[in-house]
DNA sequence: GGGTATTACGTGCGTGGCGCACGCTACCCT
DNA sequence: AGGGTAGCGTGCGCCACGCACGTAATACCC
């Protein structure tokens, strides 16, 4: 059992890093947004706005490399970075309205994608496949990771 | 349900990624085996010996890259060049016994880390959850991928 | 059968992303 | 008010990658 989880998930790590995702889910999307800058992009959609040096735990990065890969999507006018009021030092890495469509559109993509296959499963086998998914994350092997 | 299969699905290739997965399963064994060599390891290990070439395709890299890190492996002791008997411009990547035995540790030990943690699982549940997720890179998004 | 095109390998070269550390500005604390 | 500290951006060196070259062995073709 142990050794079926775990080819399985080898598989599904490495499909998952091949698949050109990033690519297909930014089709006719500005340009700005690939596989090194989404994580940038997507915890600022999770948690708001935020320094570099906050993200950088999340995104499992330096503060300098969140703070270049946040200066390309600025330059992209994804991200916009404002003094924060309360800090004159600190830089608030901001979602600008565009930022905020291209994640939510991403998203929506890949969910739509995982959707449509899941849409042929055995009726309940999809529901129990993402409880069983989450609960894998929530008391498996990496459940203390980050 | 699929934008909770999709944000399941980002949270595993996060954490697997920031686990520190092969310094964990690499302890007291051989120091020539790290994340960026390990592919090709396993992937010799699948599949018996290969050229670099051949290899490059599965593990999604240029045919340079696999020798680089093949060269890696042949320094640590677990993996040998052979020249192929059969068309003496290839060359064979093969395991070593000690490559092979240490695939084998690292499998054993992943597979025994996932198993402990799938035993407190209700009844039925584990094996559910394996054989769906078999099924998902069978029938699911990226069944075409490799 | 010999000469040319092709195949396979390893490696130098340029590129890109990373972490570290420096300098600078703004804040805190006594 | 002034020294210590926190936060930022960026230059520097490093490492892994893909590309392309040179070399050696094979395949092809007249």
């Amino acid at each position: 059992m142990g050794h079926a989880v775990a080819e399985a998930l080898g598989d599904l790590l490495k499909r998952t890093l091949r698949a050109n995702l990033y690519q297909a889910l930014t089709e006719n999307i500005g340009e700005g947004v690939d596989e090194v800058t989404y994580p940038v992009l997507s915890g600022l959609a999770r948690t708001g706005p935020r320094s570099a040096a906050d993200l950088a735990g999340e995104v499992g990065l330096d503060r300098s490399g969140v703070s270049r890969r946040a200066s390309r999507l600025e330059a992209a006018g994804l991200v916009r970075r404002a003094p924060d009021p309360a800090d004159r030092r600190a830089v608030l890495l901001t979602l600008t309205d565009q930022g905020a469509e291209t994640v939510a559109l991403m998203r929506e993509r890949l969910a739509a994608r995982i959707e449509e296959s899941l849409n042929s499963w055995p009726e309940g086998e999809a529901r129990s496949f993402a409880r069983n998914l989450r609960r894998f994350l929530d008391e498996g092997p990496f459940k203390d990771v980050q």
